[in-house]
DNA sequence: GCCAACGTTGGC
DNA sequence: GCCAACGTTGGC
């Protein structure tokens, strides 16, 4: 059992879009980071996940997933249409994986990343670390435990 | 829209 | 294998 953040733009993806999918399950593909992707791929059935949204008025995170389904081939790498197409990623050598994701719960009160930045406690959270890009990420059980109490009491 | 940080590409 | 150039991310 292992947790997770990722980063979604809600002009892209929102929280609220992934609620409206049958049985509140999608998929999250489109990650095309090496990095990112071995995250996904360390990632387990049950595990879960923060839902971030980025690049955005209040950058925060906005509820909670859970895996629901392990790391498997990415097919929009190969689909020369896709928006996410690499050439060098085919069905019998794919580059890139995705999983899919069952949204848990709409946090009631987003927490934003100034308010991550702001808690004690949460120093080396990779996401508040200076210049991290990375779309998924690991979160220590320490860490989530204590975002989670973030969200009870705010 | 700016720009710092970071990743990738490709010439050599 | 080095590294300059370029593209992307994402907070502000």
């Amino acid at each position: 059992m292992a947790y997770w953040l990722m980063k979604s733009e809600p002009t892209t993806y929102s929280f609220d879009d992934l609620c409206h999918q049958p049985k509140k399950t999608d998929f999250w593909d489109g990650v095309r980071n090496y990095q990112a992707r071995n995250f996904m791929k360390a990632m387990s059935i049950g595990d879960e996940a923060f839902f971030y949204h980025s690049n955005c008025k209040e950058p925060g995170i906005v509820g909670s997933v859970k895996i629901v389904k392990a790391a498997y081939p990415d097919d929009t790498s190969w689909d020369p249409d896709s928006p996410y197409f690499d050439p060098k990623s085919t069905p019998e050598n794919p580059r890139w994986f995705r999983v899919d994701v069952q949204a848990i719960a709409p946090f009631t009160h987003p927490i934003l990343l100034s308010d991550l930045k702001a808690h004690p406690g949460l120093d080396g959270l990779p996401l508040i670390q200076k210049g991290s890009r990375l779309s998924v990420m690991p979160v220590s059980e320490a860490h989530w435990k204590s975002i989670m109490a973030m969200q009870v009491t705010s």
